[in-house]
DNA sequence: AGTGCTTGCTTTAACGTTTAAGTAGTTAGA
DNA sequence: TCTAACTACTTAAACGTTAAAGCAAGCACT
C-alpha cells in the first residue's frame, strides 16, 4: 500500500493534521516538525493522494477536452495549445474524442463531471446542441473554443474563442475571384456546425458581392472528412461543365481534393485552382504549396484555456469573453 | 450543489446504502424500491461522484497517455489507438505531453499515480530511464509503447508493444543499397532512445552485409525533429562528396529532408533518394510519395492499451506480454 | 496574580461513496 | 410451534485528506 499522510503521522508521533499542514506549506507547525515530516514523507516515498483532496476540496486541478476526431491535424494542435496552457497552470488534462457523436459528446460530459474535473473545454458543439444550454443553466465553467451553439436562445452566456469563419469563406471566394474564376465549387465543412455555416456565409456574401452565380451542385457537405471531400471531388471533376475552382472548408479535405485533382491528371493551379483553411502544417511543404487561410489554431486552444483556468480560479467570475481571432489568406508559391 | 446519493436517500426515505445498492444494480434491495430510487435519481439529475467510488474502490476506471510530442503525427496515431481501446473498455484517459523532458516523465508519472489511475502507458522512456525500474518495483500496472528502456537489470519483467525497429533500419538501407546507393545519409531518431538505437543497430548490419562503408559524418542525430533534419540535410548536401540517398528515422524528418533537397532544386529520387520510417498518412500524398516503413502505429496504441487493462483487470496476472510488430517497406510510384 | 494572546499542536467531522456487519420481519420446514 | 433461512433493509466504518474548533503551555501585559 502506498503510504498516507496517517503513516507519516505515527511515525513522526503527530497527528494527521500536523503532517497535512506541515506538507502543505501552511503555518501551525513549528520548523523542527515541518522539517522532521518532510524528511519521513521523502523516505517513505509519500505521493499526496489527490483523489481524497479533490473529495474534500472539490477542486481537481484538471480539466476535460472534448474533441471530435484526435486524428485530425487540426484538433491535434488545438489539443497542444490547451494542453500548453493547462500544464502552464498545473491543471491536467482527461482528453476525449466524439467521433462526431452528439449523444457521446453528452456522455463526456457527464462524466467529465462527475470525475470532478474543474472546467470543459468543448470543441465539438453542433447548431443548437442542448449541451451548451445545461452547462450554462449549471453554472459549470466551461468554454466553447472553435464552434458555437449558434442558439439565440443562450446566446451572450457563456464564453467562446472562435475563428472568423465568415471572414475566411469571404476571403477564399475573393481571392478565387480575382484569379477570375466563375466555376467555384465549394467543399463545405459540417454545416451542421458553426464553422461550416459561418464560412458559407462568408461564401455566399463573397459570391453576392462579386456578382457570382451561387450553383447548388458545386456546394457539397463533407463534413470535414478527406475521403467524403476526394469522392465529391471526383464526381464534380466528371461533370461536363466542371468547376475551375475549389474552396475547401479545411485543409484536410483539400488535401482529398488534391489527390484527385491530381488523378485525372490536371494541374494545380494551372487547371484547377484549389484552397483550403486552417493552415496545417502539411499545407506549406514543398509541391503541396495548398494556399489556404491561417488561424493559429493552438492559440485558439491557449486562450480557450486560459480563459477558461481564469473562470475557474474565480479571477473573472462573472465576466464573459467572448474572442473572434482574425484568419489571413497565406499564398505560397 | 450537485445532489448525492444522500440526498436521494432523503428524499426515498431509505439509507444512503440501499441507493447505493439500487443504483449500482446489486441485490439487496426490492424491484419496487429500486425503481423509486431510479426514478428520483433521474429527476433530480443525480450523476455518480467517481471521485469518491475512486477513494474507496482504489479503482477509478482511468489510465495515463505519457508521449513526448501531440503535434507529432506519429504520437496522435498513437494516442488515436490508445484512445480508442480505453474508450472501448470504459476508460479515460489523461494525456501528459513531456515534449522530451526526463524529468518532467518522472513528474507526469508521480502525478497521475497520485490521481489514481489504474495504469499508465508510458511512450517516451529513454535508454536506462530510471522510471520503468520504480513501476515495476512498485508493481504498478504500466506498459511501454514504442520505446524500451534497454537497461539489462529490468529486463523481463514488464510489458511492451513495440515494432521491429532493427528490422526496419535494416530494409531501409537493403532497399537504398539495392537502387544501387553506397553514400548513404543516416538521418536519425533521437539515439537515446531504442527506436533510434535500434534502428541504427539495423542499418549498421545492413550496411556491412552489403560491404557498405559507415562514414560517421553521415550519420547525424537530429531526435526526431523536422527542422533539426532539415539544417542536418542542408548541411549534408553542401559537402563536396554529398550523399546520394537520406535514410531518415521517421517520416517527419524525412519531410524535413524533402525541403532541403527540393530547395537545392535536386529531384527525388532521379538525384537523391529519400526514405522514412512510420508512414504517417502525408507520406503517401501524391507528390510527397515518400518511401518509407510502415507499421501501423494506431494500431500499437490499440494493443499496448488492452494488455494493460487486462493486466488491470487481473485476467493476467502474472503473465508479461512482449509484442514487436513486424514492420514492411511501402514504396510509392 | 490574573487576563489575554500566541504557538503548536490535537480532535472531530466532513467530502460521497461502498463494504461489512447487523437487524427486523417474513417465510419455510420439520 | 420453534428454528432456520431469507428478504429488505439499516448502521457504522472506512477510503485519504482538510477545515474548523479546541486546548495546553508559555509569554506579555497590567
Amino acid at each position: 500500500m502506498a503510504p498516507t499522510i496517517k503513516d507519516i503521522a505515527r511515525i513522526a508521533k503527530v497527528s494527521p493534521t500536523a503532517v497535512s499542514i506541515a506538507l502543505n506549506g501552511r503555518p501551525g507547525v513549528s520548523e523542527k516538525t515541518r522539517e522532521q515530516i518532510r524528511r519521513i514523507a521523502e523516505d517513505v516515498g509519500y505521493r499526496p493522494n489527490y483523489v481524497a483532496k479533490t473529495l474534500i476540496s472539490r477542486r481537481s486541478q484538471s480539466i476535460g477536452l472534448i474533441v471530435s476526431n484526435i486524428a485530425d491535424l487540426f484538433y491535434t494542435e488545438l489539443a497542444r495549445g490547451v494542453e500548453k496552457r493547462a500544464n502552464e497552470k498545473g491543471y491536467t488534462l482527461l482528453l476525449c474524442n466524439t467521433n462526431r457523436s452528439l449523444e457521446s459528446e453528452k456522455r463526456f460530459i457527464d462524466m467529465l463531471r462527475g470525475r470532478g474535473v474543474d472546467g470543459i473545454i468543448l470543441a465539438t458543439v453542433e447548431k443548437g446542441d442542448p449541451c451548451v444550454r445545461s452547462l450554462v443553466e449549471e453554472h459549470f465553467p466551461f468554454v466553447l473554443i472553435n464552434r458555437l451553439p449558434m442558439d439565440p436562445s443562450v446566446t451572450n452566456r457563456f464564453d467562446y474563442v472562435v475563428q472568423d469563419n465568415f471572414s475566411g469563406g469571404y476571403l477564399g471566394i475573393e481571392h478565387l475571384y480575382r484569379l477570375g474564376h466563375d466555376q467555384i465549387a465549394v467543399v463545405a465543412g459540417d454545416l451542421k456546425t458553426s464553422t461550416g455555416i459561418r464560412k458559407m456565409e462568408g461564401v455566399k456574401k463573397a459570391m453576392s458581392d462579386f456578382d457570382l452565380k451561387i450553383d447548388r451542385r458545386l456546394v457539397v457537405d463533407c463534413r470535414y472528412m478527406r475521403n467524403k471531400a476526394y469522392d465529391a471531388a471526383m464526381q464534380l471533376l466528371s461533370m461536363k461543365n466542371r468547376p475551375t475552382a475549389f474552396f475547401c472548408h479545411d485543409d484536410n479535405m483539400a488535401l482529398g481534393v488534391r489527390e484527385a485533382i491530381l488523378q485525372d491528371e490536371l494541374k494545380i493551379p494551372e487547371d484547377i485552382a484549389l484552397m483550403g483553411f486552417d493552415n496545417i502544417d502539411t499545407a506549406s511543404l514543398t509541391k503541396i504549396d495548398l494556399t489556404t487561410i491561417t488561424n493559429n489554431t493552438s492559440e485558439m486552444g491557449e486562450l480557450g484555456t486560459g480563459i477558461l483556468i481564469d473562470k475557474i480560479e474565480g479571477t473573472t467570475h462573472d465576466m464573459v469573453s467572448k474572442i473572434v481571432l482574425e484568419v489571413k489568406l497565406v499564398i505560397l508559391y
